[in-house]
DNA sequence: CCTGATTGGGAAAGCGCATTCCCACTTGTT
DNA sequence: AACAAGTGGGAATGCGCTTTCCCAATCAGG
């Protein structure tokens, strides 16, 4: 698309172009007043509108941050997105949304455009796997990155590391204490009550679920319970209504797979995150049964979304917007007033929510 | 961020950058198979990368395309934001993002920024307003956009045109009958029930809240109803809930307010859009009333995560995901295949849902 | 008045790329 | 052999902008 041009602008005006840049971008060299007038009215009447391709080619810098998720409309990543948003705008910087389903393969694919369109920064939210199925891309994605951070760009990932990558100079992981919390989030589950435990997991290999799956285990170890039983399914709402039908056949049948009777108010189900949570409630439902009459069921991340969620969801709170915000801050060139952007883990940390879908029911 | 360059892949291949640029990118002049080897050799080993800023300013198309959205955690703009990606992406396009809070000030702003980044097409989602305290704001975002459209730039605005704009070549307008399908849904929650109907609408002036509750008054009547009693708040979930509020009061001192008793089951609500039902629906929880026993709701939008919400909510579902890519598509150049992409009004439909919220509870 | 320092405007160069046009070479036809 | 047509490579130009450096003008001090 055309527009008026800075040249046109200057012409107009009658200096040359470096002057018309100076009086509109500013600049050590002050134009003199009569003269920034003049610019500015020819550029008013002109509906100059700059070219930022123009001005990231000759400043090097396009002000651009790349934003890579699974799925823009899943509550999760959309909340991360509004925090990197908001940290975006208080960097005058724009972001370009890449969705790639989770599949490293894709999200090499993202990183490569946004190094083409010389994005100063990227942040990667979504999970990481060491699946075997997913090695070669994993390696192209670490390789594809450390490219980028070596030419001068800035990486924000949250959680985990991307498998492989060498974490060069630019290169920053918003770490999430998932073991530590679901670890907190099973003592709580278990004081006081001796029912038995079974954790609705995500595929074997992918890093946020198997943390959370540890955490949970050491929680009821240290609580003094024996590990529970680890369902596999997809990482998605799905899943968990895969694994949510066949705890309901149990619970039906009067067993709970490995252990004896549910004792007291029937099992306990925790699912690895919010989504996968609210799927096995939803096949419990289907089944006949009530939460937490039947079952009780805990999730991870408290997406917004579960605000309106029926009963209450026990879960681990995630401040989803503050880690976009964080990982797009600690992409930020330094600023003049000093602040320290290193390579260290940020601190994020979550809290513990027992609510209606955990409670004892008389 | 700096990378090599095409130049030096020349250099390195030992041909000009021309013919560096014909191997990689095609063209009508087919280099020679040695040199076309040789400069993806080089190309290959010094790991080029090519600059799309730079590709933009010589071709004059950036290959982006802007989204405007309320806000990107609402599952409704969220909806419509994967399909603008999906659509975007058989473009090979990448999507800008901005935030604008609804504010026609805000998006005037965003509308310039992508302007500035000559991005190819704009897609502009989210409710528009003719309310006096917008009235300058929306001037000049019509201003803008005429001028965005003037320049090249193509538009797609999703239900409604921006208020003063002139609809210029590359304007588009995807248009949703609101008005319609709420008429529709009125009949339907009208048919075999004589209760009394209070509709939660959004602020005056509000477009899509206008039209949504100027078509359940049509519905009304046609089904030889009176008309409803309207109550005006802001167009979100705590709109919804602050009208709940005031209705759960209503209905436990055991009138309706304007007009009798309500008759059987309680009082119809209907709510322009899900989160504001939802939020009412919250609110007469809180006051201890139950849906659909004390009073039926209804909403607009089907949201995803309407999926999992307990009763399930009649509304009226519109093809979000499919708005989005309809949008994107409609501001797409014109292919080869000679596909017809002209200014007129593309169709969108949407099917009323009734649903546990609005049934019969005996 | 002369000299030196400071300031501001403009010319030039370059960021990285795509495209056009000129030229040389090859092939085919008469 | 001569001429015409076709093909491919390279030089030049320009997309819109920013920055640097040269030069001229002005001011202040001796």
């Amino acid at each position: 698309m055309a527009a008026s041009t800075l040249t046109e602008v200057a012409r107009l005006a009658g200096v040359s172009p470096a002057t018309a840049s100076r009086v509109l971008n500013g600049s050590a060299r002050k134009p003199g007043k009569d003269i920034a007038e003049r610019v500015r009215q020819a550029a008013d009447s002109l509906g100059y509108i700059p070219n930022a391709q123009a001005q990231g080619l000759a400043k090097s810098s396009s002000g651009l941050i790349g934003l890579i998720v699974h799925d823009i409309a899943d509550p999760y990543f959309a909340a991360i997105a509004r925090g990197v948003q908001e940290a975006a705008r208080e960097q005058r910087r724009m972001v370009l949304l890449a969705t790639t389903g989770g599949a490293p393969g894709e999200e090499k694919e993202a990183v490569a455009a946004f190094a083409a369109r010389r994005a100063d920064s990227i942040v990667i939210a979504g999970s990481r796997s060491s699946r075997a199925e997913d090695g070669d891309d994993n390696a192209e994605l670490a390789a594809e990155l450390d490219r980028y951070c070596r030419n001068g760009g800035q990486v924000a990932v949250v959680g985990h590391p991307v498998v492989g990558a060498a974490a060069p100079e630019g290169y920053h992981v918003v770490s999430v204490p998932n073991q530590e919390l679901a670890a907190d989030l099973a003592v709580e589950l278990a004081a006081g009550w001796e029912g038995d435990f079974v954790i609705i997991g995500g595929p074997e290999g992918l890093f946020t679920s198997d943390d959370r799956i540890r955490g949970f285990q050491e929680g009821l170890s240290r609580a003094g319970r024996g590990p529970a039983e680890v369902l596999r399914n997809s990482f998605n709402r799905s899943g968990g209504y895969d694994a949510g039908l066949k705890l309901a056949a149990r619970i039906k049948a009067g067993g709970t797979g490995e252990g004896g009777r549910p004792a007291g108010n029937g099992l306990g189900i925790f699912a690895v995150n919010d989504v996968m949570a609210i799927g096995a409630a939803a096949a419990l439902r289907a089944e006949g049964l009530r939460i937490p009459r039947d079952a009780r069921i805990a999730g991870f991340d408290d997406i917004e979304t579960l605000r309106d969620f029926r009963p209450a969801l026990s879960t681990v709170s995630l401040p989803l917007e503050e880690i976009g915000r964080l990982a797009t801050r600690a992409t930020a060139p330094p600023t003049a007033d000093g602040d320290e952007q290193d390579s260290a883990p940020l601190p994020v940390t979550g809290r513990v929510m027992l609510r209606r879908s955990t409670e004892a029911t008389d």
